[in-house]
DNA sequence: TGACAATATATCCACAACGGATATATTCAT
DNA sequence: ATGAATATATCCGTTGTGGATATATTGTCA
């Protein structure tokens, strides 16, 4: 941890790999290698995370105070040794909730500039 | 020009400088300098593109044909000899479009797992 | 007229973020 | 026991970015 209690503003814009971290542990903690896979498979195969991206992106944001390591394990038939496991912080939720806020903005321009892809 | 007959969703992810040079000149021609000052304005002075940024975005924009520039001057009153105007071509209209879809569907996620900043 | 700020385009430099390749080790299925 | 899949980690080259610098023109105003 490091600044938990600064202004979420000051880390935005998000890269957008930390962005989509953060979605995929808002719901549950999960390990490096199930974020990418949670990652592809919520965005139909659109975003496949590389893996240096991924780990760089966790140790970045675990200085920054996004996420946490969590010592928590699963059941032991479940579990896999090799694993870390993270969970999004209160003050990445923040984060999240201010990247959110920042891209729906940007959509709302776009939108009123009559920027949209009319459905077929 | 070059690539105008492509499929739109080839240039996605859209870098952010591109994506609000469209956003600038969907409603009207601009010259490079116009485009710093209305996206600042606009953005209310969160989004202040570099110089550097804007005038390599414009260079490649140009190649992938997302947009042209115009030799039509304003008033000769009103005209500068230095600028350079550009205008949003119909398949950069089409790209931002999908870039627009591309983003509000990470913001959906995001606020289907509940990351959003509520009211004070 | 001269001085100076603002405008305008362009290029350079250093840094951040990224994908893909590589390395290493463990776990699982056959 | 062999090999594929899983899992973390680091390295390399490319792209996108802001800020600084360079150069020239335009507008203001004393």
């Amino acid at each position: 941890m490091s600044n938990s209690s600064q202004d979420p503003t000051q880390l935005l814009p998000l890269p957008s790999a930390a962005f989509h971290i953060l979605i995929a542990l808002a719901s549950q903690d999960l390990h490096g290698y199930a974020i990418i896979q949670e990652v592809r498979t919520r965005t139909d195969g659109k975003v496949k995370l590389g893996a240096g991206t991924l780990y760089r992106s966790i140790q970045r944001m675990l200085e920054q105070g996004l996420i946490s390591e969590v010592r928590e394990r699963p059941l032991p038939e479940l579990d896999d040794q090799r694993r870390r496991y993270y969970r999004i912080t209160p003050f990445g939720t923040r984060v999240a909730g201010a990247e959110t806020e920042r891209l729906s903005q940007i959509v709302e321009m776009a939108r009123a500039r009559g920027l949209a892809t009319e459905p077929a």
